[in-house]
RNA sequence: CGGGCCGUGGCGCAGUUUGGUUAGCGCGCUUGACUGGGGGUCAAGAGGUCGCCGGUUCGAAUCCGGCCGGCCCGACCA
């Protein structure tokens, strides 16, 4: 029987078996057929443990130019690569090495979960909006939710996260305390209807992530559950070859007190946060801006000009004329910025406040919104008139009664500084808190700036990107308390049972791992997230011996353990090569001509680029000591 | 939701300002030949309701109106 073939090489349409197709050929009546299977390939049960792919039998579809709408690296490469593909606007399927990848970081995490004592789950992605009207989160997560209507007119929702339906779950199964601690886990996809997605799969409305809840009979038994759950995160990254932060953070719409990112450093990341490389402090932007930062470490106007403090001089008002911004005053006084007062004025759910801080600085509004537990907007013109405040001109000294002065830290520790005189084109100069104007409460408000210092050791912070790749949080009883899901304890009371949350974005993590291992050439997959092991690419398609070669290396390899991809495309060897960087499998294992009739073949660590030559009755073992090597 | 840009074979683009009858180019795809160690060469092909709807006009990819979709910046967030 002559099997079918094509020009790419396809030897056998139905011979899906990976290892039941023949050696390379045929690819012509010119080319000679290798007959029978690969060397250490035969016999069902080796057939069984063959992981091979051929390049001609895989949708693996690579683009030679970059997608117009794609435009940061990991979406850029993980379509160009063939592991994407665009659906809607932040959808996407996954191709086959996609899902190879996915899969592999769904294994290391299913191990670390499992190891910890954890149980998989698989919950709804439709869900009920009651419970989520019950603990508030229907209101709460607004827009951000997809809801949805069945036939019957029920109103439903598509999960971004499962609190409700597992704290139900819980209430109703873990009714005892010989029942706790529990942590139970799923991995699957998740919807959240991005006002704007966009870095491919970075922030997609469509997401692949593992959650995971745990159930203690006390807040004693949340920290080991919670400390738990951060050491197999850690483990999780060090394994997936990805380089994470570990960083306090704000706690959004979950809620909580508690909790910790995981960031991965990445150029386009969303998340900004501040490091310190002397003493590994780090924390997300908005958390350091509220509390991460203490009132000594903040830089007055003194330690930023290395002036010594100056003796409290009188008040003395100036002509400024049109200096309504900082930066028109600096420059008419000469007086550096931060010597300057900066008076803001907002509405904080409808009672005025001013917040006080040096000119050069600027109020972070979420970090107040949180502090004061209020929405804040900023004055309107209006509400400068009606306080008989001059914008562009306020100083504290006159600010009245009514409105609650707030002041940076920096503010109340420094004397002397420039602020507006409360009337057109007038500033007042040594201007003194406490003196001049009452400070009602100090407040750490403004942002985080590079090269702060840290309040742990004083060291300059950075301010950094990264990707949220994991977070961690611990809950406490709200929700169970909101939902009524309560254990008897061992007293014969009936308690709340004490929640933590921890998710990792598994579709990120791979984007994340793009984002972090690649080169102009393509991707560099990091050997434990890599779609194959080894890449088997035979160069000259015509020469029997190159084809013979590559068929025994691929069952070699193989028989080794390892997922190997057989390139069997009859195509010009620098495609090959070409793909083969651009896909990013971390070792290639080049069999030509060249090479042969020495009676060697190449091998190329991707992730290096480093080069080396194997005798070929050693290549297996080279390969699989290269691949322990690579990163 | 504000601001900007963009929808033309599978992908990347030109053509639109100044309407004109066969809508081009590169890549990819098909067939054949040559080639075969870094996206090779030649030849012959296939493939397009120019996002959708409506309007103006003798005539619309091109002008006008509406809608849909996508990207970037911002606000927001895993």
């Amino acid at each position: 029987m002559l099997p079918s073939m094509d020009r790419r090489g396809c030897v056998s349409r139905n011979g899906m078996t990976p290892c039941a197709t023949v050696g390379v050929g045929p690819y012509g009546p010119r080319v000679p057929t290798v007959k029978g299977p690969p060397p250490g390939c035969q016999g069902r049960a080796a057939r069984l443990r063959c992981l091979v792919m051929r390049r001609t039998r895989l949708l693996l579809p690579t683009l030679r130019e970059t997608p117009a709408d794609a435009e940061a690296p990991s979406h850029v490469l993980l379509v160009r690569a063939g592991f994407v593909r665009p659906v809607a606007a932040g959808v996407f399927t996954a191709l086959p090495l996609g899902v190879r990848t996915l899969r592999r970081i769904e294994t290391i995490v299913r191990e670390e979960m499992d190891a910890a004592g954890a149980q998989e789950l698989r919950m709804p992605i439709v869900v009920p909006a009651d419970p989520w009207k019950r603990t508030g989160r229907w209101e709460a997560y607004g827009e951000e939710m997809f809801k949805l209507r069945d036939r019957a007119g029920r109103e439903l929702g598509l999960a971004p996260t499962h609190e409700e339906v597992v704290t139900l779950l819980a209430g109703a199964e873990l009714r005892s305390y010989r029942d706790l601690p529990a942590n139970l886990y799923q991995i699957g996809w998740k919807y959240r209807d991005e006002v704007r997605p966009r870095f491919g799969l970075l922030r997609g409305r469509e997401f692949l992530m593992k959650d995971a809840y745990s159930f203690d009979r006390d807040e004693e038994g949340l920290r080991r559950s919670y400390e738990a759950m951060r050491a197999a995160y850690r483990r999780i990254f060090r394994r997936c070859g990805v380089e994470v932060r570990e960083v306090e953070a704000d706690a959004g719409l979950i809620g909580g007190q508690v909790n910790h990112e995981f960031l991965a450093p990445a150029g386009v990341g969303e998340d900004l946060f501040v490091r310190c490389d002397a003493c590994g402090h780090a924390a997300d932007l908005e958390a350091a801006a509220v509390g991460g930062l203490g009132a000594g470490a903040a830089p007055g106007p003194v330690a930023a000009t290395g002036q010594p403090v100056p003796g409290a001089a009188p008040l003395v008002e100036v002509q400024t004329p049109g200096c309504a911004t900082i930066e028109a005053l600096s420059a008419f006084l000469g007086v550096p910025a931060e010597r300057t007062l900066k008076c803001m004025l907002y509405d904080a759910g409808g009672a005025p406040v001013a917040v006080l801080l040096p000119g050069d600085r600027e109020v972070d509004e979420r970090a107040l919104a949180r502090a004061l537990g209020r929405e804040v907007r900023p004055f309107t013109a209006q509400e400068f008139e009606a306080h008989g405040l001059v914008k562009g001109y306020v100083g504290p000294q006159g600010v009245p009664e009514g409105i609650d002065v707030l002041a940076d830290p920096a503010v109340a520790a420094g004397l002397d500084w420039v602020a507006g005189g409360n009337q057109p084109d007038v500033h007042a100069t040594g201007v003194a808190p406490g003196r001049d104007f009452r400070i009602d409460r100090v407040l750490r408000v403004a942002r985080v700036r590079d090269g702060d210092p840290c309040p742990a050791c004083g060291g300059p912070l950075a301010i950094a990107r990264g990707i949220v790749v994991g977070h961690v949080y611990q809950l406490g009883a709200r929700y169970a308390e909101a939902l009524g899901a309560t254990f008897l304890d061992e007293d014969g009371a009936e308690r709340h049972h004490v929640m933590g949350c921890y998710g990792v974005g598994i579709s990120r993590v791979m984007a994340a791992a793009a984002e972090q291992h690649h080169d102009e050439a393509g991707l560099r997959w990091p050997r434990a997230l890599a779609p194959f092991d080894v890449l088997v690419l035979p160069t000259n398609m015509d020469d029997p011996d190159v084809l013979r070669t590559a068929g025994e290396l691929e069952a070699g390899l193989a028989a080794a353990g390892l997922d190997v991809l057989l390139d069997d495309r009859l195509v010009a060897a620098g495609v090959k090569f070409a793909d083969a960087d651009l896909i990013g499998v971390p070792v290639q294992v080049v069999a030509g001509r060249r090479g042969l009739s020495a009676g060697a073949v190449d091998l190329k660590v991707r992730a290096t680029g480093e080069r080396a030559q194997a005798p070929v009755g050693e290549t297996v073992a080279a390969a699989v000591r290269a691949l322990a090597a690579a990163p």
